[in-house]
Formats: structure tokens, C-alpha cells, sequence
RNA sequence: GGCGUGGUGGCCGAGUGGUUUAAGGCAGCGGUCUUGAAAACCGCCAAGGGGGAAACUCCUUCGUGAGUUCGAAUCUCACCCACGCCGCCA
């Protein structure tokens, strides 16, 4: 959530910011916004003065009781004022909530230093690893994951449809190896705490860090208990200090989380959606840091280099994308993709986003912390990146490492977790 | 799913209609004392919001919402959550 006093004091330089993005909405709800929050705050003043007005007569009241004295004719026309109190209380209720409700869906500020633009102004920041090359045609991973047998897609569409694979002996122990091997690198070597969240989330959860109410179409829900299927772990793991105040020596906080990710990814279908490319369903190791906000920015980019050594590990070559400001999400306020080159389908294929969310999802999420004892609470920084996105790694594991008999290469640092420093075809 | 108990400030916890403008404790901050620390003692210490240049001032908040009342942490109703027992169950 944008902070509405800084809209209210400086409502120009909010909607240039806001206007970076490719959303032609955005002015329409500011306007919306400027004109309740006007109409809330004379309400609200209207409504302490006559509330002041009537505490003050109320304890007369009591005071007149306690002494025995007759109160009749105060009563009477505190009958007329109460009246009036509740009905501005219900006006000012009302206007509260559609202020709220709209600032819910205004989208973060762009990072005053990201490229102005849509995607195609997104910015490469660097690469690192060489593109292998062949000399024959590479396949690609569903045509691999087939002949190894370790990737089922038709059986996996029988079961829940299209975009939920299933993997197979090999395949599942790749995917277990995966998890295990980033879980250790990000707990033992960067410093994260291991935490295992639910894999469902209520509304508020995902109002904190920003799915909802804009995006609830985009969601798997379970409308007989109001629950949705998490589309990141970011959601359960950024919502754990939801309406905590936590100390400054507890920060930074850096938690790191292994799950499943559900996305209907609704009306998404064709090329791009091929095998693992666009899955309803996939693994992810998520990692999460809340920190002071005068720290966030070089956080940002500590966190971005956990999500690099994943890939460096893993001898995946990749590229760092700063993206522009049409293309950065809605709560990010700044994001870098990490792209990861794969063969056979011969593109790079985005398996982590890294971003700052500054405080805006700290404001929905109700995340403070206390810059010093006895001081008041301020919002903390959330920040969230991928350590990284299983279904597209694979992809790229299998189709960069492939020879020509269809058998993969494993990567050093994978051979310990994966048992075998070969996958051989059936 | 049924029955029961409960939900109060950063934390614990008292409080059944009007000096509760929420007791007391813990934690935190400042001080006295001390070579230093601890202990002891004294003081300060909730959050959010409106108005104001400021000093300051006013309002709201006792799980959420609705109701009763001149007035609700306190009474009524609904809902949510936690815990306990029963039922079901990997």
C-alpha cells in the first residue's frame, strides 16, 4: 500500500511516479483516492468535535449521579447528539472502507532508478557462464525428460490436467536433490532460517503481500473455507510478522522456504507453455528478507547474488535483467529476473525474480519494527527473490547438459544429491 | 461436526454499566547509589488517526461486526480465532 500522507502532501509527484507503469487505471483511482480521503478527514473532524462535546457532558452526567442531583434535561439532549455521532460514525465507517479499499489496488512506486518502459525496456545488467554450443541439434526437455523417462506430462494431464507434471524415479530424485542442494546452500552458506509454511493462506495473507484484491482471478482458491493454494512461498513466509512489532537486533530476517507454487495462469497456452516452460503447479526455494529500510537497497543486491550462486553452482549459464517499470509487479518496487539460458528450446527462460517491495507490503501486512527501544514503530522492508524456480531449471539442467545418445550430464555440486553424476536413457 | 472455556497494551495479567482518562507485573528507557556491574529505590514508557507553524489539543482502539443505553472492556446477538473434552481420522 502507498503511504496516502505522502499522496496527500505531494499528489503530483506520486501520480508521475505511479504513471511509469503501463496502467492506464492508475489516475482514475488516485483521483478516487485524493477526493475520499478530503471527504473522510471533514467527517472526521466533524465528528470529534461533537464527540469531545458529548464525553464532556456524558461525565457531567456521572458526576451528577454520584452527588444525586438530577440529570433529566442533560439526558434529553444527549439523546439528540448521540443520535447524530452514529450516523457520521457510519458515513465516516463507510468512506474508511472504500478509501481502503481502493488504496489496495494501487500498485508500488517504480524505484526512481529503473528504466522507464515497458518490457521491452527491461535492462540486462550482466551475464555470466558461457552458452553452450553443439554440434548436433539439442533437444528439447520434454522430448529428454521422455527418453530418460523421468518426466510424464501425459500422465500428469490425466491426473489434473495440463501444466501438472509428474516426475519419475529419476526425475523425483532430481527434484529432491534440487531441494535439498539449495536448501543447504542458502541455510549453510548464506545464512537463511529453514522454514516449512503451510501451503494454504487465508485473505490477509495474501492482501499483505499484495495478490489480493487485485488478482484473486490468478489464484487457486477453496471458496468453502475461504483459503487459496499459495502461488509463492513469498505469501506464508512474508505474512509470519504480519501485525508484529519485532525489534531492531532482530533485523535483518532472512528466511528461506521450500514448497510448491499453484498458478492458474489463466488463458496462457501455445509455444511458450510447452513442457516444463508455464506449469500450473511447480517447486520453488524461496527467499524472504525483512530489513531496516535504510538497508533494503544493498540487501537487494546481497539477495540477488543467493539467487545467482544457485545458478553458478549448478554451471547454468544466466543473465541479470533489471526490469523497466511497466514490467516490474505490483508490489515490486524494483526487480531483477534471473534468465537462465536452456538449449534446446534455445531461450532464456526467467527461474528467479528478486525484488524490493520497499514498504509496501509491510504497510498491508501490518510489519514493524522498532528502530530503537522506546521509539516509535516503523514499517519494515520486505524483500523476496527465488532461490530459484524448480520446472525451468530442470529444463535447462537437461537441455544444456544433453548428448547426443540423449543421456544428461549432472553438475558437480548436484552429484552428492542426486546420487549419480549421469542420466541415462531407459 | 458437538459441547465447554477463553480472546485486554511489546509480553503476562486484573477488571460484570459512570473517579478505568485500563490496576499490577515483566521487558525497555532515564536517574539515584556503585570503582564497574548487579540488586534496591525513584521516574518515564501502547498503537492508530484528525486539527495546528509549533507548544499543544481532540478522537478512536479491550478478537470482529451489529445491537441495548445519555454512557459499554463490562449487557445481548452473530461471526472469527485459540485451547480442552467427545466424535471422525493419516
Amino acid at each position: 500500500m502507498i503511504d496516502v500522507k505522502l499522496l496527500r502532501q505531494d499528489p503530483a509527484g506520486v501520480r508521475a511516479s505511479l504513471l511509469r507503469r503501463d496502467d492506464d487505471t492508475v489516475s482514475a483511482a488516485l483521483d478516487e483516492v485524493l477526493a475520499l480521503d478530503r471527504r473522510w478527514r471533514d467527517r472526521i473532524t466533524e465528528t470529534e468535535q461533537l464527540r469531545a462535546h458529548r464525553n464532556a457532558a456524558t461525565e457531567e452526567v456521572a458526576r451528577r449521579k454520584r452527588a444525586k442531583e438530577p440529570a433529566d434535561e442533560l439526558l434529553a439532549s444527549l439523546k439528540l447528539s448521540s443520535d447524530r455521532v452514529k450516523a457520521l460514525d457510519a458515513e465516516i465507517r463507510e468512506l474508511e472502507d472504500m478509501l481502503h479499499q481502493e488504496l489496495l489496488r494501487i500498485p508500488n512506486l517504480p524505484h526512481p532508478a529503473i528504466p522507464t518502459g515497458p518490457a521491452a525496456a527491461n535492462r540486462v545488467v550482466r551475464e555470466w557462464g558461457a552458452i553452450p554450443a553443439f554440434d548436433f541439434t539439442p533437444r528439447p526437455h520434454w522430448e529428454l525428460g521422455e527418453t530418460l523417462g523421468i518426466l510424464d506430462l501425459v500422465r500428469g494431464a490425466k491426473l489434473s490436467g495440463s501444466g501438472f507434471p509428474v516426475f519419475v524415479g529419476a526425475g523425483a530424485r532430481l527434484v529432491r536433490g534440487l531441494a535439498n542442494f539449495m536448501l543447504d546452500l542458502h541455510t549453510r552458506e548464506h545464512g537463511y532460517l529453514e522454514v516449512a509454511p503451510p501451503f494454504m493462506v487465508n485473505r490477509a495473507s495474501l492482501i499483505g503481500t499484495g495478490q489480493l484484491p487485485k488478482f484473486e482471478d490468478d489464484q487457486y482458491g477453496m471458496p468453502r473455507d475461504d483459503l487459496f493454494l499459495i502461488p509463492t512461498a513469498e505469501v506464508p513466509v512474508t505474512n509470519l510478522h504480519r501485525d508484529e512489532i519485532l525489534d531492531a537486533a532482530q533485523l535483518p530476517r532472512a528466511f528461506v522456504a521450500f514448497t510448491p507454487c499453484f498458478r492458474r495462469e489463466a488463458g496462457a497456452a501455445g509455444k511458450d507453455t510447452r513442457g516444463l516452460l508455464r506449469v500450473h503447479q511447480f517447486d520453488k526455494v524461496e527467499l524472504v528478507r525483512l530489513t531496516r529500510p535504510d538497508a533494503s537497497e544493498a540487501e537487494h543486491q546481497l539477495l540477488t547474488g543467493h539467487a545467482e550462486a544457485v545458478l553458478q553452482r549448478l554451471e547454468l549459464p544466466y543473465r541479470v535483467l533489471e526490469l523497466a517499470s511497466g514490467d516490474t509487479g505490483f508490489s515490486a518496487a524494483r526487480t531483477y529476473d534471473l534468465e537462465v539460458w536452456a538449449a534446446g528450446v534455445g531461450t532464456w527462460l526467467e527461474c528467479s525474480s528478486a525484488s524490493t517491495f520497499t514498504d509496501f507490503q509491510a504497510r498491508r501486512a501490518n510489519i514493524r519494527y522498532r528502530p530503537a527501544p522506546g521509539a516509535k514503530p516503523e514499517f519494515v522492508h520486505t524483500l523476496n527473490a527465488s532461490g530459484v524456480a524448480f520446472a525451468r531449471t530442470i529444463a535447462a539442467l537437461l537441455e544444456n547438459n544433453q548428448a547426443p545418445d540423449g543421456s544428461v550430464r549432472i553438475p558437480g555440486a548436484l552429484v552428492p544429491y542426486v546420487g549419480t553424476d549421469r542420466l541415462l536413457p531407459d
